[in-house]
RNA sequence: GGGCAAUUAGCUCAGCUGGAUAGAGCGCUGGCCUCCGGAGCCAGAGGUCGCAGGUUCGAAUCCUGUAUUGCCCGCCA
């Protein structure tokens, strides 16, 4: 859905000065300052060959193109200055060019047609609650899965709960003890999360308890019928909860299935890999040895029981038989960046080939100012509590701001999950995210609702024009002007900013865009009406400011947020 | 001790994969509605891009070293 202006400008640039297209068209940069030009092309790179310096070549294409282009349609003149040769563009004509395009087409991702990409991402632990920790591989997973669906993408999302492992012993071992199936019916993850905490605290001076949890998770992997039903009921009763909370940041899975689905065939894979021979014995425990340069893998501890690893590996090789997919990304924390080239290495050992189209998406972890957050410890923020708070604020926000909304209380939740979901996505995912309430609640600058509020303004506005010039089309001969230069830019680049987002798995490189949109769009409409007398004038304008309300919205979506009609 | 990552304005961060005078938001100061939504806009103050070398026409960006911080380093996930 975009026009490729650089092709344009290189391919009259190489006729007239004689220089090959495909050169001037990887060369083309912008300005630093819009006095200089419009675009430039530095002439370091044609010394080589005219062995002249790169002063003296600009001046001599500017000789050249002023002397041979008259009444150039896109480049209206050029003007060196020092090494760089400037070119200033018939900005009329490129506005009326993308509005043309932009309004005249749909968004056709076409770029990924044909592929599969699966996408591990949330992976809560079952029987944890849902903190703020787990928010951003849920949104930014959520996130890459819109993006690459809008890019024409197959995309699988698996929600690959922790349901297996020791942890079920240690919950199992304290439900027995001290457990009741009241309280566990009533508030049943954060009753689970308090057992597992007391179970932490008191193992401290009773060892035993250990013993006794790894005796549990031992029977459970033995089909015992009592671990068996226990485990069910947290499952079941945990993943409800999940479901809500998925349900307000509006976040789906195509799958559920969590470590426990692949326990069957734990034993299969082992087997298999022992086949092939890159396993080994260790102090009583089965590892496949990684060379001198990364910790040996361990598949089965010295009791028997299997590891997170070895779920993983069997699920790796479940998705690929299942889905032949091009690309499987893991979205998960950072401090898990060793387990994942353990994973990708022993599957590269097995000879499978598909192990280079896994990836391992980071990102940093939440901290708080007083310290980071342990489940163990019970130190803690709830999602939940967090959205309330946000949606709380939203509404009250509403109440001094617009009292007279329809639809309050949809239109705060929507303002107030949107808000906190955008924090999430702001940034670079790699960087560490300190949770400071103030700023999670902030709903002015770089955040969600300013956007949702410039989305909101666009629309009503848009309204507006139609009550006084009626619907919107794209006419021959209407007065474009230069003032919308700017914003086309920055719409008519908005599919390879998603392009971009895909290749580094980056919500955030969308997240710029969209403010930088928004901000030059709120600039354009405090400088120039768009509604007046003048049909023509307000007709075009009215058309580059759809063109922000379609890539905003689109925008919006692909990074999990509502773009409300009214806020 | 080994490995991975980060380091840019008081705070939180961009910087288009090597280009011209390093940019935003928050906070602070001062302006802007007889006019399309002030959750907005405009302006000001605020910088030795952690430090030191190297690569070349040119480095916040690439390489090496170093400092600081965070995370990881077989029987948790």
């Amino acid at each position: 859905m975009s026009i490729d202006i650089n092709k344009r400008l290189s391919e009259n640039l190489s006729q007239v000065l004689d220089i090959p297209a495909e050169k001037c068209y990887s060369l083309i940069e912008t300005p630093p300052d819009t006095g200089f030009g419009d675009f430039a092309i530095p002439c370091f790179a044609f010394t080589k060959e005219s062995r002249k310096n790169p002063a003296q070549i600009a001046s001599d294409f500017e000789r050249l193109f002023s002397k041979k282009a008259k009444n150039n349609e896109v480049i209206q003149k050029v003007k060196s200055n020092g090494p760089y040769l400037n070119m200033f563009v018939n900005k009329v004509y490129i506005v009326r060019e993308v509005v043309r395009h932009v309004f005249k087409s749909r968004f056709p991702g076409l770029h990924g047609t044909g592929k599969t990409v699966i996408i591990d991402y949330s992976s809560p632990n079952i029987a944890k609650p849902f903190g703020v920790g787990h928010l951003r591989s849920t949104v930014i997973g959520s996130s890459l899965y819109k993006i690459f669906s809008f890019l024409g993408y197959k995309v699988i999302g698996i929600n690959h709960l922790g349901d297996w492992g020791t942890q079920f012993g240690k919950l199992i071992t304290a439900y027995k003890r001290w457990g009741s199936t009241e309280q566990l019916k009533s508030d049943p993850v954060k009753y689970l999360f308090n057992l597992y905490v007391r179970f932490h605290s008191e193992a401290e001076n009773t060892p035993e308890l250990e013993d006794e949890a790894r005796s549990w998770f031992s029977r459970l992997e033995n089909n015992d019928e009592e671990a068996g039903r226990l485990w069910g009921q947290f499952r079941d009763l945990s993943v409800k909860e999940f479901k809500k909370i998925y349900g307000r940041l509006g976040v789906e899975f195509d799958y559920y299935t969590g470590e426990s689905f692949y326990s069957s065939v734990l034993e299969d894979t082992i087997k298999s890999m022992k086949e092939i021979g890159i396993t080994s014995e260790s102090d009583g425990a089965l590892i496949v040895p990684l060379g001198d340069d990364m910790q040996p893998a361990l598949l089965r501890k010295s009791d028997d029981a299997t590891l997170y690893l070895t779920r993983d590996i069997a699920a790796a090789l479940y998705r690929h038989r299942t889905f032949h997919f091009d690309l499987a990304l893991y979205v998960v924390g950072s401090p898990q960046a060793l387990h994942f080239r353990q994973l990708f290495s022993v599957l590269g050992k097995m000879g499978l080939g598909w192990n280079e189209n896994c990836h391992h998406v980071p990102f940093g972890h939440v901290r708080f100012a007083e310290g980071s957050m342990s489940t163990r410890k019970g130190n803690i923020v709830f999602l939940e509590e967090v959205l309330d708070k946000a949606s709380e604020l939203a509404l009250s926000i509403i109440e001094e701001k617009n009292p007279g909304l329809n639809h309050k209380n949809e239109v705060a939740e929507a303002v107030g999950v949107s808000s906190v979901i955008f924090n999430s996505l702001k940034n670079y995912r790699i960087k560490d995210v300190a949770f400071v309430w103030d700023e999670v609640l902030n709903f002015n600058g770089e955040t969600g609702p300013y956007l949702q509020y410039t989305h909101a303004r666009i629309n009503s506005l848009l309204k507006k024009f139609k009550e006084i010039h009626g619907e919107l089309r794209f006419e021959e001969g209407l007065s474009f002007g230069a003032e919308g230069y700017g914003i086309v830019l920055l719409i008519n680049n908005f599919e390879n900013v998603v392009i971009h987002a895909s290749k580094e798995f980056e919500p955030s490189i969308i997240s710029r865009y969209l403010l930088d949109l928004a901000s030059q769009f709120n600039s354009f409409y405090n400088t120039h009406r768009i509604i007046t007398d003048d049909h023509s004038l307000s007709l075009s304008r009215a058309l580059v400011v759809y063109g922000v309300k379609m890539v905003l919205k689109k925008g919006l979506e692909l990074l999990g947020l509502k773009a409300v009609e009214e806020m």
